[in-house]
DNA sequence: CTGTTAGCGCCTTCAA
DNA sequence: TTGAAGGCGCTAACAG
C-alpha cells in the first residue's frame, strides 16, 4: 500500500531534469499499468486483461470502459522493458552484416529487413562488424544479452560462410549468404536464374552469336559470378541454341573493367554483345567501346547485374538484371520470424529485369 | 527459498525446444546472478558488487576471485531486460531517418554511428519512416517505449525541420539536419566551407574566370545548395579577386544534368571551369561535354560536392569535396551521449576534398 | 565485509 | 468477475 502511494508521488513528478543547461528530458513521466488501474478504480489484474483483449477472462462492459478510458487519458504505453523482462521477448530482430557503408545494396537490404519487422511490431537493431571477427562476436553477445527474438546474418557479397559459433543454437536466418552445409535457413537471390534472364534478354532481342561475358573473377568464396555464368551459358544454349562467345575476366569495378575491355578491343575483338556481370563493369565497358568509337547499342549491346542507380545514370541506360535487396531483407524478416523454419530451407528471390536501352533489337 | 530452488530447476534444464523441426533454440540457458552466487557460495549482493566493480563496498578477495571465476566457468552475462528494466537505462541509442536506402549516404551515416555507438557499448535501434509521418510517429513511440538512450533524427537531404512533437522533451540529436528554432542540438556538414574548398581548388590550380556552377536548385528546406553556392562565391571573390560567372540551374540528377548542360553548350558557351553541385550532376555534365567534343581537363575543369563512389568511376576520376557521412554519424552519437548536450549547439563537420584528375593546372 | 529485502513494471496462477 | 501475490533478473538501501 505504501509502495502504491510512494510509486504515485515519483510517478506523477515528471521530474524535469536537465542535461546541462540545455535539453530537458522526462523521466518517470509515463503512466504504468498501476496508475491506469488506479484510475479506473480497478485492480492492475483487471486493467491488464483489458488492454490485452483477452477475452478468456470475463470483464464487466463497466471496468474494460474505464480501464481504456483511463489508459487514453494517461496516453498509457506498456514499458517494453518489464515486458521484455517477464516474456523473454523483446520484439526485436537483430541485423549483422559485415558491411553496412559500402554501397547502397546494403542500405537496401535494410530498408527491406526495418519495413518487414515494423509489420510485425518488431525493431531492428543493427550491428556492423566490418569484417573484424571479434566486433562480430562481441555484437552477436550483445544481441543474445538483449534478448532479440531472432538475429538476421548478412554478408555483402553473396557467399558461402560458417556460421559464426555464438549464434549456434539460436534462432537465425542468412541473409545474401548460405551456410558451407546447409544447416542454417538462407535467404539469397536467383542468381542462376538470373544469368538465364540476362541472356534472354539478348535472345529476345534477336542476340545470339558475339556474346560475350565481362567480368568473370576466381573468389573462392562470392557465388554470385559463378552463378550467373551458369545461367547465361545456360539459357543460351538451351533457348538460342548458341555457345557462348567468350569470357573476359576483370575485377568487378569500373577501372579494372574499362583496362580490361580497352585491352582487348585493342586486339579487335569486336563483340555483338556484352553481358557485364555487374553495372560497374559496364560503366567500364562504356567507356573503353566509346574511346574505340563503339556505339552502344548500335555497335554493342549490353546487359548487365544490379539495376543500381548507375544504370540509370549511364547514356544510354543500361539494361540490368535486378538484385532484389530490399526483397531478401524482408523476405528473411518473415522467414526469421515464421513458425516454419526449416534448417535447410533456402529461399532463392527472383531477380527481376530493368530494361534500359543498351540492347538493340535486330 | 522455494523459489530460489524452483528457479535452479528451471534454469538448468536448459530446454532445448525445436521450432518446427529445424532449428533448435535454447530458451533460459544462460546462467542468472543468482546461479553465479550460488556456485561461489556467496549472496547476491556480493555477486553484483563483484562483478560491477563496486570499490566502494569492500568485497574479500577470496570471495571476489570465487565470484569472478564462477562468472567464467558458467559463462554468466548478465541479463540486459532485467538491467533496463531495473536501471532505465538501456544502453542502446534509436536512429529514426526518413530513407535509409537511397543511396549509401544514409548506409554511411549508420556505419558512422554503429561504430560510435560501439565503443560507448551501445546498440544501434533503427527505424525508416520513408517519409510518412504516422510511421514516424509509431517508430518514435515504440523508440520511447523500449527506453532508448537517446534518438538521433536524421535526414537524407541536409535540411531545416520541425522536430516531431513525440520527440520533445526527450534526448535528441539531429543529425544531417537542424531546427528552425534551432532549438535542439545537431550535427551537420559545413556546406559553405565546403564551397570554399571547391573553389579553393580551382584557384590553387591557376582558374578563376569563367568558373560557372551547375546545379542551383530552390527548393525550399534543402540547405546544401544554397550553402555552396555561397561559400563558393564568397571565396572566388575574397581569395580569387573574381565573380562567379555564372550559374546553371538543373535539378541534381545525371539525365536533367546531361539535358542542362547539353542545352547551355549548344548556344555556344564554352566555360572555363564548372563546379558541379554533387557528384550526379558532374556525371551528366561529362556526358555533355563529351558529346560536344569537350575535353576534361584539358578543355574544361570539373570539380563537384559529394565524394561518392562515382567520383572514382568517372573518367578522369572527379575532384570532390565530400560529404563526411560516417563522421556525422559518429559525432551525432558521442554528442547524444555526452553530458554537456546544449540546446542551441550546431555541430559543423568540416568537408574534406578527394582530388581527382578533373582540374586542369593552369 | 556480507546478507536480507524491496522493488523496477508487467503478466498470470490461484483464490475469493 | 475480480483481487492478491509471486516472480522475471538485477541493483541498492539498509542492516548485521
Amino acid at each position: 500500500m505504501s509502495g502504491r502511494f510512494s510509486r504515485e508521488a515519483i510517478s506523477r513528478s515528471s521530474c524535469e531534469c536537465p542535461i546541462s543547461e540545455g535539453v530537458a528530458v522526462h523521466r518517470r513521466a509515463r503512466a504504468t499499468l498501476v496508475d491506469v488501474a488506479r484510475v479506473a478504480g480497478v485492480s492492475t489484474t483487471t486493467a491488464s486483461y483489458v488492454l490485452n483483449d483477452r477475452n478468456d477472462m470475463r470483464i464487466s462492459d463497466e471496468a474494460g470502459r474505464r480501464v481504456r478510458e483511463a489508459a487514453v487519458t494517461l496516453g498509457y504505453r506498456p514499458n517494453r522493458n518489464a515486458l521484455n523482462l517477464r516474456t523473454a521477448r523483446t520484439m526485436t530482430v537483430g541485423l549483422i552484416s559485415d558491411y553496412l557503408a559500402s554501397g547502397h545494396f546494403a542500405s537496401r537490404m535494410l530498408s527491406g529487413a526495418s519495413a518487414a519487422a515494423r509489420t510485425i511490431d518488431h525493431l531492428l537493431v543493427i550491428g556492423e562488424s566490418e569484417g573484424d571477427a571479434d566486433v562480430e562476436t562481441e555484437l552477436i553477445a550483445e544481441m543474445l544479452d538483449r534478448e532479440v527474438d531472432g538475429i538476421l546474418y548478412a554478408t555483402l557479397v553473396t557467399s558461402r560462410i560458417t556460421l559464426p559459433a555464438g549464434l549456434r543454437d539460436h534462432r537465425v536466418v542468412l541473409l545474401n549468404c548460405v551456410a558451407e552445409d546447409h544447416s542454417v535457413p538462407a535467404v539469397v537471390p536467383d542468381e542462376v536464374d538470373g544469368g538465364r534472364r540476362a541472356a534472354r534478354a539478348l535472345l529476345e532481342a534477336g542476340h545470339g552469336d558475339g556474346v560475350f561475358v565481362v567480368g568473370e573473377e576466381p573468389e573462392p568464396d562470392a557465388l554470385a559470378g559463378p552463378a550467373r555464368l551458369a545461367g547465361i551459358r545456360e539459357c543460351l544454349m538451351q533457348e538460342g541454341g548458341v555457345e557462348l562467345a567468350g569470357v573476359l575476366p576483370c575485377a568487378w569495378a569500373v577501372v579494372p573493367a574499362f583496362e580490361a575491355v580497352s585491352k582487348w578491343l585493342a586486339t579487335g575483338a569486336r563483340p555483338a554483345a556484352l553481358v557485364c556481370l555487374n553495372d560497374r563493369i559496364a560503366m567500364g565497358a562504356y567507356q573503353a567501346l566509346d574511346d574505340a568509337g563503339l556505339h552502344v547499342p548500335a555497335d554493342v549491346s549490353v546487359v548487365s547485374f544490379d539495376a543500381s542507380e548507375l544504370a540509370s545514370w549511364l547514356n544510354p541506360a543500361l539494361t540490368s538484371v535486378a538484385v532484389p535487396y530490399a526483397e531478401l531483407g524482408a523476405q528473411a524478416v518473415r522467414m526469421l520470424m515464421s513458425d516454419d523454419v526449416r534448417a535447410g530451407t533456402v529461399v532463392e528471390v527472383p531477380m527481376p529485369v530493368q530494361h534500359g536501352g543498351s540492347v538493340a533489337r535486330l
